[in-house]
DNA sequence: TTGTAGGCGTTATCAA
DNA sequence: TTGATAACGCCTACAA
């Protein structure tokens, strides 16, 4: 119990008693088994978290701010990659919380019911991410999909825009996005935007081949709408390719606001969240919740920002 | 003793009391506490990868494949960001270790004495990923950055090159593929090149400001070669925007074959890297190991292949 | 400030 | 095929 107390509460135990533990602990390589720990102490020091991809420039920014703040903090971070399936999520999740993370941070708000049970059946903190709803399981980081779909619509009928080109991947999030930028042309009695839909993940690949079906339709739009930085770059590349000047002939946006956006050519007209912040706020929470303390905001609304460069 | 046999090894039961167990486990949740089970059986069926950064596409899809296949065999993985300094890569380690990992994932192969130590006396199995040497700590999955290094001054300097600029990122492995250019140009008498350093992460924004110092320096090189394709992006817009025409004016080489560089305007030439399997096979090892199985060849060298497209 | 007893939830081992 | 017992290494609770 000494060596116990002058590892993890040396203020506890005498100086010299202190001492004497560390050097022991040198000389001996001995390095506490957190497992034993875990178990005695039903604390395990754990953060499970679950996305549905990491080579997602977004997810990866918030990712890594999770690591980082956990290791400030004596936590470690478990990792599950889930896949976009719903039973997937589920079966990765049990899986996981036989592990005994002391927390839990979940990517989106809509889980299957099973899921949902399990998660409230392990009675930790969860956070969930990238999205918001006024009903989260318990706390939540996130922003309106719904409302930057409608930002981005009002930006691009405001500037003039009339024919609109849609390149989308299949997603739920993404989907609300796409839904919010489709009611705001309706209600202004703009055409209905053609559409490609494109797989995940997102590539400048993908972005290239949707704009060039795009070009090649009938209805040649004026603003390509892309649910992904990566698609945007894509479909200016293409354009630009084709002998298009991008605003001028062919307008793109994205969304992300990726390293790159900024500094292309033209640069790209996109919208840009807080990765990092979403994943230090919802460590932040997590954190107090397990340290006992209260957390006034279970919601946490980080927002968007539309960037107006120069593609659209 | 029949619950835990039931779930681990049900061939070993009988079925009707397998019905029964599971039955049961069904009808209360029950979730196998894995820190109960790895204390007492030794085995946590846990991984630990130890990364520089993940914001780092390069790493990102390595890390998936490892996670994927960790899933599949019923591991999990514990991820850690080291960056890029000795002093937090062995202090992490230590604490990552204190989880009992049955094995660990290590970037690179140099180490400080210490965490050579730590980790050798864990007597766990372990595998450097990314880099070669005849001495790895145990297993090893990469490839040699100088014969890359050599490789790209090969073939530049047979497509006529001869003024050189390098933009390069300051981290010990590509400082390796760097001295393999400088080593095979010094070889052929070709004029030093002129070097700009950039600090990590890559961005399109450093290359472009690099590319930007090289173009307005007295001496112009012909070709720019970069230690990342995204520092060749940034490159490539730079000197575009300023109206060169690549290669014509000014040629770029990348690194990685990162998704967009195959469809990048001009198309990115580059050497890849089969970063996926760089994490499949890693993990093959290590479990062959950890199932008791003879590691045939614990020193894989996956080779890298130049890839010809018209930036360069 | 230090020490003792007991238990955390599994699995290894041996017995039935 | 199932069960009983004793760890695994630590922490909680309480005693000294």
């Amino acid at each position: 119990m000494t060596v116990s107390r002058a590892i993890n509460t040396p203020q506890v135990v005498r100086p010299k008693t202190v001492e004497k533990v560390m050097a022991a602990v040198r000389a001996t390589g001995y390095i506490p088994n957190a497992l034993a720990g875990g178990l005695a102490s039903k604390r395990s020091k754990l953060i499970a978290v679950v996305v549905p991809q990491i080579n997602n420039s977004m997810f990866v920014d918030t990712i890594q701010s999770i690591s980082d703040e956990l290791a400030r903090r004596g936590y470690h971070m478990l990792l599950c990659v889930a896949g976009y399936t719903h039973e997937s999520e589920a079966e990765i999740v049990t899986t996981i919380l036989s592990r005994r993370p002391d927390g839990i941070v979940l990517t989106g708000i809509h889980h299957s019911p099973e899921l949902r049970k399990t998660v409230l059946n392990a009675s930790i903190p969860v956070v969930e991410i990238w999205d918001l709803t006024p009903t989260p399981l318990d706390m939540l980081v996130g922003f309106s999909h719904a409302k930057v779909g409608y930002a981005i619509g009002q930006y691009l009928l405001n500037k003039g825009y009339r024919r609109f080109g849609l390149i989308w991947t299949e997603d739920r999030r993404a989907a609300q996005r796409k839904n919010g930028v489709c009611e705001l042309l309706a209600q202004h009695g703009v055409d209905t935007p053609t559409e490609v839909l494109v797989p995940l993940p997102a590539s400048l690949k993908l972005g290239r081949e949707a704009c060039a079906s795009l070009l090649e339709s009938d209805a040649v739009p004026d603003v390509l709408v892309c649910s992904s930085d990566t698609l945007a770059q894509g479909a200016i590349v293409e354009a630009m390719h084709r002998g298009m000047r991008v605003p001028e002939d062919i307008a793109v946006m994205g969304f992300g606001d990726l390293d790159f956006a900024a500094f292309h050519e033209p640069a790209i007209t996109t919208v840009g969240i807080d990765r990092w912040g979403v994943g230090k706020r919802a460590t932040d929470m997590l954190l107090e919740k397990l340290a006992g303390g209260f957390v006034s905001d279970p919601i946490v609304d980080v927002g968007f920002v539309l960037i107006e460069r120069h593609s659209a």
